[in-house]
RNA sequence: GGGGCUGUAGCUUAGCAUGGUUUGAGCACCCGGCUGAUAACCGGGAGGUCACCGGUUCAAACCCGGUCAGCCCCA
């Protein structure tokens, strides 16, 4: 008897349904936790999660960056690592936690947090943060990312905190962490500097003013300096004006006055009808003085003059530039040099503040206009426009940043830029472009970082000054003590802002420098600060840095990256990953950016549960990651269709046959049957090439590979093996194909399982009926004796001949089902007839033959090109090609000399061409590429069309069969309404008919029940019944 | 202004490193066929100046130079 080993699959079943199934089977068996404790003692692959923070929803694009990092990690998992560091982290600090929290008190200033209490201040952004740390699981759980939440890294935590204090402190005491006043990207609205990185994120284009200013030299009356500047709110703060020493520069008359303008520069701001009266080289006009525009603030000593930088370009405006050394890093720059007093009236809300200034109270960027109304009423601005550029914006509250002097903490950077260049080069980038590219530029350039923040929620700065001056760094809660300070339970502020130093040098008192750090330094810190190094030994930067893998989305190359990158070289002087792969966007169903004010975002709870797991995996992974990609529904619902669907179908087939046979897999049995044998070849040399692609994390080529064996596995090695899987007897024959069957089968659920862990697991276990999952079994290894690469392509080979032979029927227009006399077949490389004889059922022919050049059935015969040939036969033109058709000596002869006489007239191989056209009686094709052609004989007997019939008839039955929802083994019986092709059909092929339609009897008779079918115009009607 | 990436059919793309006859495929469309697993599949049709220009070469989608367009980054 034979019983159901192999349970069936419910075609209509979702793919989130099977995700929930199979999620549940995983935390029934404690998968995830055995998966972080297998393999100890193992070869090591070391990851690092990129920490997110938990106070938003988890996008679309996160979904991508983390069924990345799963399927990459589940691919070493299977290939024998020992996976070290498969916990998640968060980022707690920063800007955007503090934005959230002052929204959700209504605060706009500062001052109201300090009123309202520090310390309440940040117990609400702690809280804050892990919002949505449910979402987040909830989320990596439906994806199937394994990773452990348990013991995730937490960025707040004291010990975390510990470990950069550590690592500050080294910094600060080899001189890379200092204090400095500077020009600093600031926000007013949040009233802090904010580092280069974070300044990057926030380029908009925006219209500003542009305004062309008239600074009248000293001792003329209507001779100017003409400066261009975007920002007229900095005019009022003007000490110099700044040229290039190499440029020249012009006189210019204008509407009756002079002005100095670079020289390339005359055109674009007067047009042609400027008249020059003198050029100056840019070093001439050092010195000059000029006149105050404006003197609210003041005259400073030494100032109102020219001088010269380099800085000065004629990229845009008059080639001469508006200094104000309190806003400008060049001109802070000048200022410094020529030791002048800085003129700076806005304060730290961006405003003015000036008594006595008519903007006084004004925010600076409101104030633009009322500037320029006052200096036109001066006749002080020659024009202004609007210009369209790219301005800084804060990139979370949104507000336009201001350059900025400001008291500031630095990471010397720049000394350490070649370090970093050179670490650079060790890097695996994934794409590869990045290193010298886009991350390699931004290493070149590589600028102090400014770390300190005027703000309340982050990592504290750990120095602390005495009044004297003298500096000290706590790198650790020892130094606390050692110091005579007391150790408090919450690092954060206010708490550490009461901790007080006794200096050891002075003996005064000291306190803390009141800032908090650059939340880009805590994630940076994460390779060795998640471990609570140097106080933890668990990690020793000889072996545990660089670690082999992290991945997350482009904007990284200049956040995280670019941060772990200079900390992992300013501390343990190497690199902090080896391997670094980069995703881009996911973009919107018409391939617009998502974003929240657009409203087009889509939620990675949303994906998962819409489409399940899967099928959003497998659609990450279709074309490379690292180009944008557009989230198209459709396109992922094709997509898991094609390649889940036909995996659900070969394991249906599979397992109807094998439980009819009673079949149970015992290993691969060796089979000499050629399809077996190319099939084998096929999956074992697509392990070989899947697995070159996952090392080399081409994932996307790997799943190419696998997509394409599904697809040939089906369409071509079932499609052809049917016959053998149904035959009656349960040889050996066919235990070898079902093994073979079996062995593809699982190597592919293998080698899918890292890419489509849900469903891979699903069939798996349902193949082999265990409770064991897939992706505790080994990823495939490439048995190369059974890789037989001339099989693979002379099979290829051979299929080529069954689609040609397709062709000719089809412009013969004889079906399928109707069987041919005759089928020839000729190869230029030959061909092996047991290759051949593979494709047999599918060709339905009598006889089938492999020719040689001579046995063409083909009609070879010369005619004339009549284009070339008949304006110079004229009028002999139909006669000679008369006989040139018809004497069939002649191509002998045009073989042997390439040219024939006829009529008296040479012909030549321009005026001949030879034709080929098959034998009465036959048709044929040709496949131009391999030129293999392939001829049918179009005779037909009463036996051939009988069978034809009869195989219509038999086609009929079967969807009659289908339709009324019998078992594979139902036996029934057949009554066929007669005439005159049913009577011929029986009579030749009765047995067929019965044998395969598994009809007991077969009968033909007047019949008005069944039903009733058009068979090329011939009304049957056809009824069966079960017994 | 500088840098990076991308440009192959209506859409999604393979091929490009190592140049080799007519650039493959999927989706969608039209016609036909096949089907005791398949919303599968197969044949045919329509649809490509492989963005454009030039160079190297016997030969360029591929290598080189330039241009244009889109996206991203920087100043």
């Amino acid at each position: 008897m034979t019983r159901n080993i192999y349970k069936p699959i419910d075609p209509n079943k979702s793919y989130f349904a099977i995700t929930e199934e199979v999620l549940h089977e995983w935390k029934s068996e404690n998968l995830i936790e055995n998966a972080l404790n297998t393999h100890k003692g193992s070869k090591s692959f070391i990851f690092l999660e990129g920490p997110p923070t938990a106070n938003g929803r988890p996008h679309a694009g996160h979904a991508m960056t983390r069924t990345v990092k799963d399927t990459v990690l589940r691919y070493k998992f299977m290939d024998g690592y020992n996976i070290i560091r498969r916990n998640a982290g968060w980022d707690c600090h920063g800007l955007p936690v503090e934005l959230e929290a002052e929204k959700h008190f209504g605060f706009k200033t500062k001052k109201q947090i300090e009123d309202f209490g520090i310390g309440k201040f940040n117990e609400y952004c702690r809280e804050s943060i892990f919002r949505y740390i449910e979402e987040w699981t909830q989320v990596d759980d439906l994806l199937g990312f394994w990773i452990d939440h348990e013991n995730a890294y937490v960025t707040l935590r004291n010990d975390y905190i510990e470990s950069e204090w550590w690592a500050l402190k080294s910094m600060f005491e080899k001189g890379l962490l200092v204090k400095d006043y500077k020009i600093v990207p600031y926000c007013p609205r949040c009233e802090t500097s904010l580092s280069s990185h974070e300044v990057s994120q926030g380029y908009e284009e925006v219209r500003d003013p542009s305004v062309y200013v008239k600074f009248r030299e000293s001792g003329f009356t209507n001779r100017f300096f003409l400066a261009w500047t975007t920002t007229p709110w900095t005019l009022p703060s003007n000490e110099f004006l700044a040229v290039n020493p190499d440029f020249e520069y012009s006189l210019v008359e204008f509407e009756g006055n002079q002005y100095y303008v670079a020289t390339k520069l005359v055109e674009k701001v007067f047009g042609k009808s400027a008249k020059i009266i003198g050029t100056f080289k840019g070093s001439e006009l050092e010195g000059r003085q000029y006149c105050q525009i404006m003197d609210f603030l003041g005259k400073p000593e030494g100032t109102m003059f020219v001088v010269t930088g380099n800085h000065v370009t004629l990229d845009d405006g008059t080639g001469i530039v508006h200094t104000s050394p309190a806003f400008g890093a060049d001109d802070f720059e000048i200022g410094k040099n020529h030791n002048v007093q800085i003129l700076n009236p806005v304060n730290q809300q961006g405003r003015f503040s000036w008594p006595g200034m008519p903007w006084d109270g004004m925010f600076v960027k409101d104030a633009d206009v009322e500037i320029m109304k006052y200096l036109k009423g001066k006749g002080l601005i020659l024009k202004n426009e609007k210009i369209l550029h790219t301005y800084p914006f804060c990139y979370r509250c949104g507000s336009p940043l201001l350059y900025y002097p400001l008291d500031t903490w630095f990471i010397r950077v720049s000394t350490i830029r070649e370090s970093l260049m050179n670490n650079n080069q060790k890097i695996n980038w994934i794409p590869p472009f990045l290193k010298d590219g886009r991350f390699g530029n931004f290493l070149a350039e590589a600028k102090d970082w400014a770390l300190s923040r005027n703000r309340y929620w982050g990592t504290p700065l750990p120095i602390w000054i005495c009044p004297e001056g003298h500096k000290f760094a706590v790198g650790s809660r020892d130094d606390i003590l050692k110091m005579g300070g007391k150790v408090p339970t919450d690092f954060h502020r206010p708490f550490i802002d009461e901790v007080v130093l006794k200096c050891g040098e002075c003996g005064a008192e000291m306190k803390r420098e009141p800032y908090v750090i650059d939340t880009w330094f805590d994630s940076g810190s994460a390779p060795y600060a998640a471990e609570h190094y140097p106080f933890n030994q668990e990690f020793v930067p000889e072996t545990s840095v660089p670690v082999d893998f992290i991945t997350e989305a482009i904007d990284q190359t200049r956040g995280w990256f670019y941060t772990m990158h200079v900390i992992s070289s300013l501390l343990f002087e190497k690199n902090a990953y080896k391997n670094a792969f980069t995703i881009d966007f996911i973009l919107d169903e018409q391939g617009r950016k998502m974003s929240k004010s657009k409203g087009n975002s889509v939620y990675a709870l949303d994906l998962v549960t819409e489409f399940g797991a899967d099928p959003a995996r497998l659609f990450f992974f279709q074309g490379a990651p690292w180009k944008p990609k557009m989230l198209d529904k459709k396109f992922i619902r094709d997509t898991s269709r094609k390649i889940l669907g036909t995996l659900s179908n070969i394991y249906s087939f599979f397992a109807s046959n094998a439980n009819l046979d009673g079949y149970r897999y015992t290993g691969l049995l060796r089979s000499d049957n050629m399809l077996d044998l190319w099939l084998l070849s096929r999956v074992n040399s697509t392990v070989e090439s899947v697995r070159k692609n996952m090392d080399n994390f081409d994932i996307h080529l790997a799943l190419h590979d696998i997509e394409e064996l599904i697809d040939r596995f089906s369409n071509f090695y079932l499609r052809l093996s049917r016959k053998r899987f149904w035959s009656e007897d349960f040889n050996q024959e066919k235990k070898a194909a079902y093994s073979t069957l079996v062995y593809s089968l699982d190597t592919i659920l293998k080698m899918l399982a890292p890419v489509a862990p849900f469903y891979s697991d699903y069939l798996y276990r349902k193949i082999w009926d265990l409770k064991e999952s897939i992706h505790f079994q080994k990823y495939p290894e490439p048995d190369v004796s059974l890789i037989k690469k001339d099989l693979e392509s002379s099979l290829e080979n051979a299929y080529v001949s069954l689609e040609l032979l397709r062709r000719v029927r089809q412009e013969s227009n004889i079906k399928n089902r109707q069987p041919l006399k005759e089928v020839l077949i000729s190869t230029p490389e030959g061909m092996d007839r047991a290759l051949l004889e593979i494709l047999e059922p599918e060709m339905n022919a009598r006889d089938l033959k492999i020719i040689g050049e001579s046995e063409k059935p083909i009609d070879t015969k010369l005619t004339l090109v009549l284009q070339k040939a008949a304006p110079i036969l004229r009028g002999k033109t139909n006669r000679v090609k008369e006989i040139v058709e018809n004497d069939g000596s002649l191509i002998e002869t045009f073989l042997k000399d390439g040219k024939v006489m006829v009529e008296g007239e040479m012909l030549n191989e321009e005026l001949l061409k030879i034709i080929k056209t098959p034998k009465e009686g036959y048709a044929y094709t040709r496949d131009d590429k391999s030129g293999m052609e392939v001829f049918i004989n179009l005779e037909m007997d009463e036996e051939l069309e009988a069978e034809g019939f009869a195989r219509e008839i038999i086609r009929r039955i079967q969807v009659m069969r289908k339709e009324a929802n019998l078992p594979y083994d139902a036996r029934i019986e057949t009554v066929i309404s007669d005439g005159e092709k049913q009577e011929k059909s029986l009579k030749y092929f009765r047995g067929m008919i019965e044998n395969e339609t598994l009809s007991s009897s077969i009968k033909t008779s007047k019949i008005d029940n069944g039903k009733e079918w058009d068979i090329d115009g011939d009304q049957v009607r056809i009824s069966i019944r079960t017994i």
